[in-house]
DNA sequence: ATGACTTGTAATACAAGA
């Protein structure tokens, strides 16, 4: 049997309810990880997530940014979440399927503008969010369990990750710094990064499309800040791995697409 | 040349995204 993963920042649940319809019509995925819900718990839209039928739905939200969800067609054993660098400011969700399987659903900081940890205190929160993560995957030894991390995790490493390498590296999401952030982070667990598992890492693979530029979908100046990474225990369950390029197309789109991972 | 947009909040501009 197949578990079908999926992972998508919305940027705004309630902007992208008939979106997230659409996808889960067309994809079926079992679990569904969000980001950017930018909703209060308060508010959450049940009726409409009830009606796309997934009986589990774990919301970790607040007023107007961040904010995680997790909807699940597959029984819990478990719910969790933890606070990152001091702050609960909804960026982290856990569960744990009945079958065994962790699912960490993450929203790493964006990182503000300037790469400068110095003079920019969201890219020094960034930066020790990242290493608070691989710190846990080390410590908890991830790499003994079934365990699924992931979400927009706001960084973009590899050359190909990103449409102009050379243009992009003084950019916050593509600076050398937090390439090898996230380098800690595989490294830490191990961790398998999936969508590099799939698509040779020669090959462009993107996320993430700017509102700003003017056509960047069309032109694919694209990003890939939406990443799932696996522990090797599940290395020969991967079966197929899917960017949901698509949906960057529908009628007033999220920013990022979803991805979305099978496994056996 | 991440400038150009989109979102939420709250009151017509501001903060934040990345």
């Amino acid at each position: 049997m197949t578990l079908r993963l999926a992972t998508w920042n919305v940027n705004s649940l309630r902007k992208r309810t008939a979106h997230l319809a659409r996808f889960v019509a067309e994809a079926r995925p079992d679990v569904i990880c969000l980001q950017e819900t930018k909703v209060s718990d308060a508010a959450f839209p049940h009726d409409e997530i009830a009606a796309l039928g997934y009986p589990e739905v774990v919301i970790h939200g607040q007023k107007g940014y961040n904010g995680v969800a997790i909807l699940s067609r597959r029984p819990l054993a478990k719910r969790d979440k933890r606070v990152w660098c001091g702050r609960d400011d909804r960026r982290h969700l856990c569960v744990r399927l009945a079958d065994g399987l962790e699912v960490h659903n993450f929203y790493v900081p964006s990182g503000g503008p300037t790469p400068d940890r110095a003079a920019n205190e969201k890219f020094a929160h960034k930066l020790d969010f990242l290493t608070e993560m691989a710190d846990w995957a080390a410590r908890s030894r991830i790499a003994r369990r079934n365990a699924v991390v992931l979400g927009d995790l706001n960084v973009a490493p590899l050359e190909t990750d990103v449409w102009n390498h050379k243009r992009l590296l003084r950019s916050v999401g593509h600076t050398p710094v937090e390439s090898e952030h996230m380098a800690r982070l595989h490294a830490a667990g191990p961790l398998i990064d999936v969508g590099r598992h799939f698509v040779p890492a020669e090959q462009p693979l993107y996320t993430w499309w700017g509102y700003r530029f003017p056509q960047s979908y069309q032109r694919d100046y694209g990003w890939r800040l939406d990443h799932i990474l696996a522990s090797p225990k599940l290395a020969g369950a991967l079966k197929a791995f899917r960017v949901h390029r698509e949906t960057r197309t529908w009628e007033q789109p999220s920013d990022h697409v979803p991805v979305v991972l099978d496994l056996a």
